[in-house]
DNA sequence: CGAACTTTTGACAAGCATCAACACGTGTGG
DNA sequence: CCACACGTGTTGATGCTTGTCAAAAGTTCG
């Protein structure tokens, strides 16, 4: 089922908030042949070792990367939103040095590759946009091994609900600081390198000091200032204003 | 002091590690316009938050990039050998979310942001060759997050004695599994989430179990496999081979 | 309605941090 | 040229943050 022009919107909606698109730019882009398909909760996009021949695209819902040590532990390295590009390194590479799972039910794209590859090159404004996607992942990353690298569990997990509320802020799923958080506390425990245990008393703790409180899978945070301060939060390196030149 | 072509030939090695360019994209990388400059061990190339105008690339020498927390902690995100950009996403978004320091007396060069903006989008081979580098960047950094968040000690500092191994021995900086590593055990915390002492303590460990040697600065590997299996150390992750397509 | 997952609670253990101090080498200024 | 400060590496004693093990209560979904 190849698809009508709007469907990769949510992706290009992304590319050009770091590069402006011609028109003609754009329209290739939506031309990019794309196939679309419903994804359910847990589902594999890649595998770690795997051959990779198709990028992926999440149009809807969330997905996280993840690597898998010999011991059975695992680490969530990044999280994704709707807009964006799954896979784009293990496509460019053609190999997959993680895994990309889908953390609940989600609409994706997938483009071949080589399509990805031959845009890019005959279109030099839509190669610098998936450079600068890339280079604000990078950043993301920094970020995300000082999180683990240097702060106790509460900083940590304040840390990464204050992200959330950033990033999901952007694409219109948070509104007056409140969210539904996908994660469960197993998922927050290996994106934040501690164990579910220890996530479950720290998020207690954050709630009764009044910074969130949380429903199901909803999250408010109640006061933003207290919650940034305990988490060392400075939102620069999102990234997710306009950027110079 | 404006330079001679050769200058920026490491940069270039690095940049064709996984294109190749043309004839006429060499010449142009060459021929930009750069700054060059010795600097001593302990010199800060940017501050977090720093405007930046201008791409430093590594001609020898060592830099790292770290951030730092409010209370004073250090965490060290990346290590930076000869030919790596120290700061290619700064210098793209104008501004730093990072330090980026001297580790050892090094030589840079310096070329203007601009300069480089311009290149990369007048060449479409170089912007996806700077592209594919941040693609490495940020699949090292994946790695880290791993290593930060999920090893215990010994494991951590295994990985980063690996991974080094095999970074310099691409430059030529590594033979006979043997380096001289500019780290100090302060700096090998920073990098690995720990303390200094307890890095102390786990190098000890690891010299006695015959895995490595140390005698001042230099590192001998004498297990590799031992080394690597303590570690869960594969090395995939730092792209060092060809690309597909 | 029951199976599988998620959240929660308690008791206990351990890895790593903290604090304090000393040894060693190096560079620098008096 | 020596004294001294400073950074680095090393050692010991102690404590806290976080992990581990075990199990119950709540939730989701086929």
């Amino acid at each position: 089922m190849f698809e009508s022009k709007q469907d990769l919107a949510p992706l290009l909606l992304k590319l050009e908030k770091h590069v402006s698109f011609g028109v003609a730019d754009r329209e290739a882009f939506l031309r990019l042949a794309a196939f679309r398909k419903t994804i359910s909760a847990g589902a594999y996009v890649t595998r770690e070792e795997d051959r990779v021949q198709v990028c992926t695209g999440l149009l809807s819902g969330f997905a996280y990367s993840h690597k898998t040590l010999r011991d059975g532990s695992r680490q969530i390295v990044s999280v994704h939103v709707s807009g964006d590009l799954l896979n784009l390194q293990d496509a460019m590479f053609g190999t997959a040095s993680h895994n990309v799972q889908i953390m609940t039910p989600a609409v994706v794209a997938s483009i071949q590759a080589s399509e990805l590859i031959r845009i890019a090159a005959e279109r030099p404004v839509i190669q610098r946009a998936l450079w600068l996607s890339t280079l604000v992942d990078g950043s993301v990353f920094s970020e995300w091994i000082t999180n683990v690298g240097r702060r106790d569990a509460r900083s940590r997990i304040a840390h990464l609900l204050c992200e959330f509320a950033m990033r999901l802020k952007v694409i219109g799923l948070c509104n007056d600081l409140t969210y539904t958080l996908p994660m469960t506390q197993v998922q927050i425990a290996d994106a934040t390198g501690l164990t579910a245990i220890h996530v479950n008393r720290t998020i207690q703790a954050l709630r009764s000091d009044g910074l969130i409180r949380t429903d199901k899978r909803t999250v408010a945070i109640e006061d933003w200032v207290g919650l940034t301060r305990t988490a060392g939060f400075k939102v620069d390196y999102l990234h997710q204003g306009a950027v110079a030149a």
